[in-house]
Parts: C-alpha cells; sequence; structure tokens
DNA sequence: ACTCCGATGGTCT
DNA sequence: GACCATCGGAGTG
C-alpha cells in the first residue's frame, strides 16, 4: 500500500481531542491501547506507531508518581491539564515520553512503555541504530529514542497538527493485561501497567 | 532463561 | 550526595 494512502486511512478514523485526556487516568491508560501516535517534523517525515503498553501516574496520592511531592522544575508539564506530552530524561541517559492526563493542575500522566512500528520505520531505525523491527520501539527509552523525542518536546501538545494520536483498532477487555508498574520502588503493588495481551512488542509479559 | 552491573545526568533533600 | 518510571551486554545455568 502506498504511504500516503495509509496515511489518509489513520487519519479518517479520527485524531483524539482534548476530552479524551481529560479522563481518568486509568482509562486513558487502558483506552490508549491500540491508538496511533503520530509525528510529522519539519520535512514532512512521518513516524507512527501503535500504542501496546502503557503505565497510569496517578496524583499525589500515588508515591511512585513524578508529581507525588507537588510541582517543581521536571514535572511541570504533569500539571499542565490533559492533551501536552510530558518528557523526562531517565537514569541520565534515556527520555521518556508521557501522555499528561485530567485537569490542569492535577498532576497526573500516562507512560508510553512501548509501540509497535506502523509508519516511519526507516527513520525509526536510524534514531536507533537497529534494524530489529521488533526491538525498536520496546521500553520506553526506546520508544523515546525511535521517535527522537528528548526535552525540547516537553509540554508538546498532542492536539496539533503535526503531533497527534488517532483512534486505531479496539482492544477487548479481554486482551487487555493489567500488572504492577516497572522499576519503581513506591507503590509498587498497585496494578497500573497495561498491555495488548498477544503482542510481541510489549516490553516484557 | 536468569541475574548483575555500568553508563550517565538532572532533580531533590 | 542519594536517588532514580532504563538499556544492553556479560556472565552464568
Amino acid at each position: 500500500m502506498d504511504i500516503k494512502d495509509n496515511i489518509e486511512k489513520l487519519l479518517s478514523k479520527g485524531i483524539l481531542k482534548k476530552e479524551f485526556y481529560l479522563q481518568p487516568t486509568q482509562e486513558v491508560a487502558i483506552n490508549l491501547l491500540g491508538k496511533i501516535l503520530m509525528t510529522i517534523d519539519s520535512d514532512g517525515q512521518i513516524i507512527a506507531g501503535k500504542i501496546v503498553e502503557t503505565e497510569a501516574y496517578l496524583n499525589a496520592n500515588d508515591k511512585a508518581s513524578h508529581s507525588h511531592s507537588g510541582i517543581t522544575n521536571r514535572n511541570e508539564a504533569m500539571f499542565e491539564g490533559g492533551g501536552v506530552l510530558y518528557v523526562y530524561r531517565s537514569y541520565g541517559i534515556h527520555h521518556c515520553i508521557n501522555v499528561v492526563t485530567e485537569a490542569k493542575g492535577k498532576g497526573a500522566a500516562v507512560l508510553i512503555r512501548a509501540m509497535e512500528p506502523i509508519e516511519g520505520l526507516d527513520l525509526m531505525k536510524v534514531n536507533r541504530g537497529i534494524d530489529d523491527i521488533e526491538k525498536l520501539c520496546k521500553g520506553p527509552g526506546n520508544t523515546a529514542k525511535a521517535f527522537g523525542f528528548t526535552k525540547i518536546d516537553n509540554f508538546r501538545s498532542l492536539t496539533s497538527y503535526n503531533l497527534f494520536i488517532i483512534a486505531g483498532e479496539d482492544i477487548s477487555e479481554n486482551d487487555i493485561i493489567s500488572t504492577k508498574r516497572v522499576g519503581i520502588s513506591q507503590s509498587k503493588d498497585l496494578l497500573l501497567r497495561f498491555y495488548i495481551k498477544n503482542s510481541n512488542f510489549v516490553s516484557r509479559k
């Protein structure tokens, strides 16, 4: 299929509006599964992937959330209100991308942990320095690197012409697994990680 | 399959 | 100065 046809078909499914992101964070985390994150750079190059794994990070009650002790320089974007990107550097090496949720001032977001590459695979391969499609967006650090997201993308709107999420396939509740979140030491028993059961693109089963 | 560990930097106490 | 919402490679079984 021609790339342009593919893109138009994807766009016809509908760009998610701000209201989508204002829902409770846990619901956004679940509802993001199967949807397509798409970026268009200044050269018209498109990168898109299907979201297959997410984690919900809630407000101050959630000790694992960056927002748990209030607004700081790093987490400011989390308080911006639903529909923007929150990007932070992890372990001094990687970047991780989050979809900010709920009302302004809440401090909640959904971490995008893994994607299935859809468009712009060549660019992703260059960005990652590997060819294995299954590994391109496996894990949050790798996902950000494949898409080329860095701190300059912090606060970027997800309802703009060059960065947005569109409806993909509907995922049945039976095909979603919820588990404990990865790599945290606080509030570690909450089942706030979600992934598509039969996907080969998740970071871990 | 696993466990261990080093790289690396910004944020917060 | 400690703590990380990580990754990939090395070593082991």
